[in-house]
DNA sequence: CCCAGCTGCTTTAGCGCTTAAGTGGCTTAT
DNA sequence: ATAAGCCACTTAAGCGCTAAAGCAGCTGGG
């Protein structure tokens, strides 16, 4: 039980002008000032009632006394519980490596920060465990909101999430994704950019390593560069899945280099991909961008360091943290509020890992 | 205020024979089984005063009626919050780069949620930012505990943690925090050892591109660099300060390398340094490890997808994770029940980028 | 046969806060 | 002149839970 304010709290020491409680509360507040708690409950909480010359007094001693609302006793009233919710289901190793979430989470923190609004984030093994956390969640009333990632087909989550009455935000979905909003970006777009580009180079045979291939971002990357191979005339793209780990970034890169016809231009999923696929290159002697050009679809400081420099579609991860956090903030103050949200599209930066393939 | 259990929630629908309230409380668990709601407590608690066979009906009533604890309800009698706080306050850029805080989070995770304790994540710009979400928490009464990271000289985070009564554990001390424990590893002598080894290849001109200089353990590992010099009879060391970033690893290896007589040898203080460090030994015509070996003070999946792979102090960063929150967690049960803990000392996994230095 | 001492409950109070419902004292409308 | 209204408060109740205290009904010792 951490109690104690500031350490003189000797339990029975008798005679004490002041009563030496553990917490300060705003009783303390209105003894100091002498006005009732509920006086002092309306001054802080800027309803009317007191008047203006009280109200001061009141705001002046809480701020002297250092007091701060018990976030138990507010929310035990029905006051939202000052904090979202993130959980996370990847592989752990994955989510190490990959700057994607901490730069989500650190834009979001922007966001939250300044409302103070807490964030309450779990990492877990499976959808089964991320579904237990939401119930457990929501029954113990501990968040206002809720952030689903990676959203799949069939989602098992939304159904749950909206039985339990949560505001939520999906991210990165499209399509169905029952009533809850989604803040999503358009891949497919970025990703017919990016072929485009290929194309135009020289670029036929064009490979991608995809990531999970049940989740819908990846799904309609996968669509595109079909559908950019047909309308470019490229015969022979493919699309391998993978989980997103630079093991089996490198594992794919390296069966796609041994194939009597290795395409000359490959896009990967993820940066942490890329950086293992262009690993994959030089140790197999292959030079980047000279007969191989490398596309990264996520953009950090990963693809910037390496040299040569990876060509990447950049978004800025900070950025759709803050828009994630904003709409979520809003849903949560007034569900239906928000409709699906479509972020900016990813734009390829083009560094030095792609050129005219040599023929 | 997010109230509603599943929808059917109209407030004036008069007759119902259950009571259509918005939440599910142990009062209803009561009225189902037909005992007091204290009753109903008891027994979920796993109290005395209730008989074997009540005590079933009643957790499995619970169970039926898909009941959790009001986290605010238990949290105002006094129970624990149920979550700890970590606040970050290295710049965002950097943050999002570096693997470390990511794998310890997810590290802690796992400890964490097995237990059902949430983890409260806050990235904030300062140390005054940082100090005033320690006070709002404590005095919100959030968090039954704190993980302080990246301690400092004189850090105030000390006294002011320590004076708000919040059990804490400092990340990486060594000296004198107060009173609170610290998790720590051995810096120093993974200093040590990295310069022998070094200096056993043949290296005497050793560079150590150091981290935040006010940190206690760029400190740590500044003196070990400089009594390892003496040790050995290394004229020519040096440790130079920067931010942690990518950007200023690179300055600082490029104006090492710009020196008449530039190094042979560079230690970076991170995985994302020397990487960056790599990139600039590359883009300077300096081979490595021909003619530059390079020794990075932390290992992730970067310095292994370089190439070369980089050598470089390896820990657990997820295991640090688990033997932190343990830590946390049992002072949080028990104050004072925990000393400082010494976690594994970085062994040195070496790879491809160091090698005899050509003479 | 009475009462202490159980067991297995229920009643009551209280955690810190919000909020609906009073309550005096004064002003204003009629 | 008196009712009505308003201001600036106070009192009281309640959020969901825990915990101390109370209280029936039974058992067994003296």
């Amino acid at each position: 039980m951490p109690t104690s304010g500031s350490g003189v709290n000797k339990p029975g020491a008798a005679p004490g002008p002041e009563k030496t409680k553990g917490r300060l509360t705003i009783a303390d507040i209105a003894r100091e000032v002498g006005v009732s708690p509920s006086a002092v409950s309306f001054a802080l909480n800027g309803r009317p009632g007191v008047s203006e010359a009280t109200r001061t007094r009141i705001l002046q001693a809480a701020e002297r006394m250092n007091w701060h609302p018990h976030s138990a006793a507010r929310a035990l009233g029905g006051a939202p519980a000052g904090a979202v919710g993130l959980v996370l289901a990847r592989p752990t190793r994955t989510l190490g490596a990959e700057p994607f979430y901490a730069q989500l989470i650190y834009g979001m923190q922007s966001v939250l920060s300044a409302r103070s609004v807490a964030l309450l984030l779990q990492v877990v093994d499976d959808t089964e465990a991320e579904l237990a956390v939401y119930r457990r969640w929501a029954g113990e009333q501990r968040v206002d909101g809720l952030l689903i990632v990676d959203p799949q087909t069939r989602d098992p989550r939304i159904a749950v999430v909206e039985a339990l009455g949560v505001p939520a935000i999906v991210l990165g979905g499209h399509g169905r994704h029952g009533d809850l909003p989604t803040v999503w970006a358009d891949d497919r777009e970025a990703m017919l950019e990016t072929v485009r580009y290929l194309a135009a180079l020289g670029h036929t045979r064009i490979a991608h390593v995809a990531g999970t291939p049940t989740f819908q971002h990846t799904q309609r990357r996968i669509r595109a560069l079909k559908d950019a191979a047909t309308q470019l005339g490229l015969a022979e793209t493919q699309s391998l899945p993978t989980d997103f780990s630079d093991g089996e970034g490198a594992a794919v890169t390296r069966r796609l280099l041994s194939q009597p016809d290795a395409p000359t231009a490959i896009v990967y999923d993820s940066d942490l991909m890329a950086v293992a696929g262009l690993g994959v290159a030089t140790e197999m002697g292959v030079p980047v961008p000279g007969e191989l050009s490398i596309v990264s679809f996520d953009d950090s400081v990963l693809t910037r360091v390496m040299h040569p420099a990876i060509t990447a579609l950049s978004r800025d991860t900070h950025a759709l943290g803050v828009q994630v956090a904003e709409a979520l903030l809003r849903i949560v103050e007034n569900p239906g509020s928000v409709g699906d949200i479509k972020a900016a599209t990813p734009r390829l930066t083009v560094r030095e890992s792609t050129a005219k393939p040599r023929r």
